[in-house]
DNA sequence: TCTGGTATGTATCTAAAGTCACAGACAACA
DNA sequence: TGTTGTCTGTGACTTTAGATACATACCAGA
């Protein structure tokens, strides 16, 4: 089958794209134009229409909604391997998602467009798979954050994320600052200043500039536990 | 084409639906079994793998999440001529949703099981939209309730709400209780009964047992107002 | 009319979180 | 070395919302 790297590389990095990877699907993949995007753009913007979609390979993206008082929560981020159905809602005819998304990093991704989305959906068994699944995913995700930031105190929900963090970084420094964490929870810099301070007084964890540093690994289960009290 | 009245009465009722209505889409609406449950029967309990469908002809399903201490909030409402999407996601192989589903008043509805769903799925493109439409409606909608959530205070939330069912009530008595409310916003009763009680100070509304009553029209602009804001 | 269950209001207290104002601290670079 | 901009911490204050603890009030049926 005549195929591009990229659409190699997909398949073979992410195993959960392959199982529904059939000839349509595939098809889909190497067509798709490859495109670039500097680090810090809005990849959309509240209330843009946007009628492509892009299929990461590189990079995160997070999707954020602003307030307006100029607070920021992040509602989910789009990984390598994923498809990103922010415009979903635009192309079926709705309004477009409240929300906007940006990339942290430099991110690298196919473009789709509507028509080739649509044309694939209808053929392609596996990729309709893949589609129903993300999308109930997503929903299932917003479900559990919707109920974290109703039921759960700040203080939990920041350990929390903490906890994921560090055990993607493998116990390693986290290089973020307490503005960023506080555009991850909706809240404030000063609030969560105040929490990690908290967090650092309980030898969970040590500040420096622009730096959280892992104290030991019993921070860590206890960060960790956080998750389902 | 044979088909039953409860597939021409779903038909009939919700034009969106007709639109997508192709053959097979008819034939899984004749198929299937009509069913009724009683009022305030669980229809889905958390972590509750459920592996039927439901559509709705009748009343209105709460889907809801708990809270440790007991406290409620809900997350939407199915509607008649609407999918219960709910069981999708244990269908797909996933964790079952982390929510609850309860319906206030007697329900009925067409059930369909995962069988039906997925032939169904492959061969009829307007069940296929159908599905993904009010999916991707659904997290639409999370994402607002989200973001309503984390930026907006608790009495704004409130006067929405009311704004809301007075205008679908055109202005005619809430038949309502302050735990109700409660209820849907993930809050308290007492916390609900202290915010009403200003609105009646502000002359919005009267209460009396079990009923809310709008005051005035400006009363109901107020509340309209306030989903803006 | 008594009684139990449900609905309601509300005063007081506490805690959680947001706001404000400011003071340092650090890094990069001219 | 000075300057500038970004981070950071923090004390004091305010607001919002939850918790507690009652006191009624209303309704229905025994």
């Amino acid at each position: 089958m005549p195929c591009s790297n990229q659409c190699d590389n997909l398949l073979t990095q992410y195993p959960g794209l392959r199982r529904h990877a059939d000839e349509a699907f595939h098809k889909l993949l190497c067509q798709a134009r490859i495109c670039d995007v500097p680090a810090h753009t809005y990849m959309f913007h509240e209330e843009d229409p946007c009628k492509n979609f892009m299929w990461l390979l590189e990079g995160t993206v997070r999707v954020f909604k602003h307030s307006a008082e100029g607070r920021e929560l992040t509602l989910y981020r789009v990984s390598p391997g994923e498809l990103c159905l922010l415009s979903l809602n635009s192309l079926l005819g709705g309004q477009s998602y409240p929300a906007s998304a940006r990339n942290d990093t430099r991110v690298r991704g196919l473009v789709i467009t509507a028509a080739q989305f649509h044309d694939t959906y209808d053929v392609s068994k596996g990729f309709r798979t893949y589609v129903l699944q993300s999308l109930a995913e997503r929903l299932s995700d917003m479900i559990t954050l919707v109920s974290n930031v109703v039921f759960r105190r700040l203080d939990l929900r920041l350990a929390c994320l903490l906890g994921q963090r560090f055990e993607r970084s493998g116990g390693k420094a986290l290089r973020i600052t307490p503005a960023e964490l506080a555009h991850e929870l909706g809240t404030t810099r000063e609030v969560v200043s105040r929490i990690l301070k908290e967090f650092e007084r309980q030898e969970c964890i040590a500040l420096t500039r622009g730096e959280i540093h892992l104290i030991s690994q019993d921070g860590l289960q206890w960060f960790q536990q956080a998750k389902e009290a």
